[in-house]
DNA sequence: CTTTTCAGTGAACAACTGTTCACAATGCTG
DNA sequence: CAGCATTGTGAACAGTTGTTCACTGAAAAG
């Protein structure tokens, strides 16, 4: 690459980062103002027009490369599972491995999924599906929930996925104090996927299964 | 109650009542202006401060309102279950009308719970720690789940608590389009509560439990 | 070497923000 | 009825916002 689009592209990331940053101590990314972004990032304020039309646009690109680097880490954890299979164990502490690596574009999708501005919601709809979609392909796979159907594998995915998304928050920030009362928000999250896994495995089919 | 202190009751609600308003259009709470806010509820920036001393306040007495809307709604299906025993059905549709009948309040609910500004986040998790435990209470005095210690029970108990509010944004936005290619939210995490009530119901104790 | 392209600059703008203060009006209390 | 309390008003403030425009300087292309 050519040192003068090098160059644009470590701006780019450099405005990137400093929503992240500023997102760090508690803000929403739709409370952030396009000067502040700018001011952190180390340009004047016209510049960013450079990078992105919008803040709507930034957010985006944000989204972008969170994705990416939630499908890496699913990737990761795959490999594992081909190796010893269904470790819930392993797998997710390699997932929080990735987390924790990633601390800011996490902090982000936790933030973000259900708070943003529409656009940026919606684009994280659209990675969670096809997050949601892929585990459905790969519990198929592994037939390890034989009474399901399609539909139903598409449910219990749904189920992991929301699981995973709706615990980010617990796990990004310290959780309040150490109170040694309760589970490590990781032990405790192993322990729910092993839940809802236990439930698929025991499904007795359609009719009302036995309640 | 004296003419006066209902009028600013009212006036105090007709604030409260704005701000959900405002966020109909999918704004995030910690975007919202004061000025917006008053314009809408109709009254002159400064009246605001006659009643909250900060966007803060205003978020808390939000959650405090919803709070109640919420607790409310979980008496009511408690009262079905004791009669027709553990039809999740029947308390996921109870839940579901009373969501649709305080939209705002459980909008509100649904995008603030990892959004908002610090104070309204850790409101939020005060009352969903209330309600945790609450159904962790209950589902011990209901004794179907005999093979989890109190620890397993609130670990289940924060997982359906999990399931339900991250579930709040797909039943409160209008998800998308009509695809009647997938189940109703409600049809799906109505099969979902029940993964994990059987999941919880064949745990087989502490050891690696049977995969 | 000359010309073009373009990431970043700096000044300027109208609009909006949160908060202050003195003031009006009306319900409450003695 | 007189005096107090308090909800809502209106003007004013200093500060910040998003966006425009003409510009500079250096890398890229000819």
């Amino acid at each position: 690459m050519t040192p003068r689009a090098e160059q644009k592209q470590q701006t780019r990331q450099a405005l990137m980062h400093a929503a992240l940053t500023l997102m760090e101590s508690g803000r929403g990314f739709g409370s952030l103002s396009l000067r502040e972004v700018t001011r952190v990032a180390g340009i004047v304020p016209t510049g960013f027009y450079r990078h992105f039309a919008d803040m709507d646009e930034l957010g985006l690109a944000l989204v972008a490369e969170v994705g990416e680097t939630f499908r890496a880490a699913i990737r990761q954890v795959r490999r594992h599972e081909f190796e010893m299979r269904g470790m819930i164990d392993a797998s997710v502490r390699i997932f929080l491995a990735e987390v924790a690596a990633n601390h800011g574009q996490f902090l982000f999708l936790a933030r973000e999924q259900y708070g943003g501005s529409r656009t940026v919601r919606q684009a994280i709809a659209a990675l969670r599906e096809r997050i949601t979609s892929d585990l459905a392909a790969d519990l198929k796979l592994m037939n390890r929930m034989p009474q399901l159907d399609d539909a139903g594998l598409d449910v219990v995915s749904d189920l992991v996925v929301k699981t995973v998304f709706a615990t980010l928050p617990e796990l990004i920030d310290p959780p309040a104090d150490n109170l040694p009362a309760h589970l490590s928000a990781e032990a405790k999250v192993i322990q729910q996927l092993r839940f809802i896994m236990i439930g698929g495995k025991h499904w007795m089919g359609l009719g009302k299964p036995n309640e």
